[in-house]
DNA sequence: CATGTTTAGATGACGCATCATTTAATAACA
DNA sequence: TGTTATTAAATGATGCGTCATCTAAACATG
């Protein structure tokens, strides 16, 4: 198998695999990775419009009303019509969503550190320069560099 | 944010861009990145059952009971019942699904050449060295491992 | 042989990811 | 102002990914 098809199959395989040990994770809180991408992104980046969130999440593209939606009727979410643009909406963690966060910061952390198990911080490093050349210009690309170079995340 | 959480991110990106532009390639083909994964196991690895080809798939864990059903529906793939026991099933490709075969090995050669425009030959084995250390044992690096170590393998 | 266990596969359920379409509000401009 | 274009969000449709459950066949052990 030559060296791209791998890289592709890895890719797909640690994502898969990430994927799972995160749904683990986060069943006893009952959010999902992409719910908890959400609260964790209405929570660095503040009020935020539908579209305004689609630009930041990875999970997704394109307007994730039927995302929030599912938050919303959890109460972790609050959506509010913009004053100044009826078409707008505006997003803000409710308090029982504010507290989920923490917990999901809690879950993260353990995820976190399954990865430093595997691999150390400069390997880490050489990784995300490699990975980030490959997704630059693109939406999800774009989506993790305003994310991490955000100065209020965690 | 954390290098661990920027890596997590990173994957994500890049298994979603990624899956984006096979999407778009495989479109006049009628098949799904899925679809096409499947494929290229049972022409690469023979007359396959369901539980040996979901060992070599990426794309799922467990039997792709479903996954399968489309692609004879689509008289790409011959589901045939084991003579020696009859709970199993014996897949293997239909004359079609050989001509598809081909035609998805062209499209892959096109993503692997965007693949190495955006990263060079040293680069993807070092990305490919250290991916490997975080999904090895896991279902997902374990089918990666056997299908890059096969001999038939393109 | 009879009974209990394991195994292969199918299926139901649920939420996510993508695409296309629709509705309503705002903007642009002749 | 009246008409058209653009934009925000919601919604319908389809297939994927995961989990739990079910059926039937094969095995194992007394």
């Amino acid at each position: 198998m030559n060296a791209s098809q791998e890289l592709r199959y890895l890719v797909l395989a640690a994502q898969r695999e990430g994927n799972r040990i995160l749904l683990g994770l986060l069943r006893p809180l009952g959010v999902s990775p992409s719910q908890a991408e959400v609260i964790r992104v209405v929570a660095d980046h503040g009020p935020l419009s539908l579209v305004d969130l689609g630009v930041l999440l990875v999970c997704e593209t394109g307007s994730p009303s039927r995302l929030v939606d599912g938050l919303v009727t959890a109460s972790l979410l609050e959506r509010i019509p913009a004053l100044d643009d009826r078409r707008r909406v505006v997003l803000s963690l409710t308090d029982t969503g504010r507290e989920k966060e923490v917990s999901i910061r809690g879950v993260e952390a353990v995820l976190h550190s399954f990865i430093e198990q595997s691999m150390t911080a400069v390997e880490i490093e050489s990784v995300n320069t490699l990975l980030r050349k490959f997704v630059s210009g693109r939406p999800a690309g774009i989506a993790v560099d305003r994310r991490s170079s955000s100065s209020s995340a965690s």
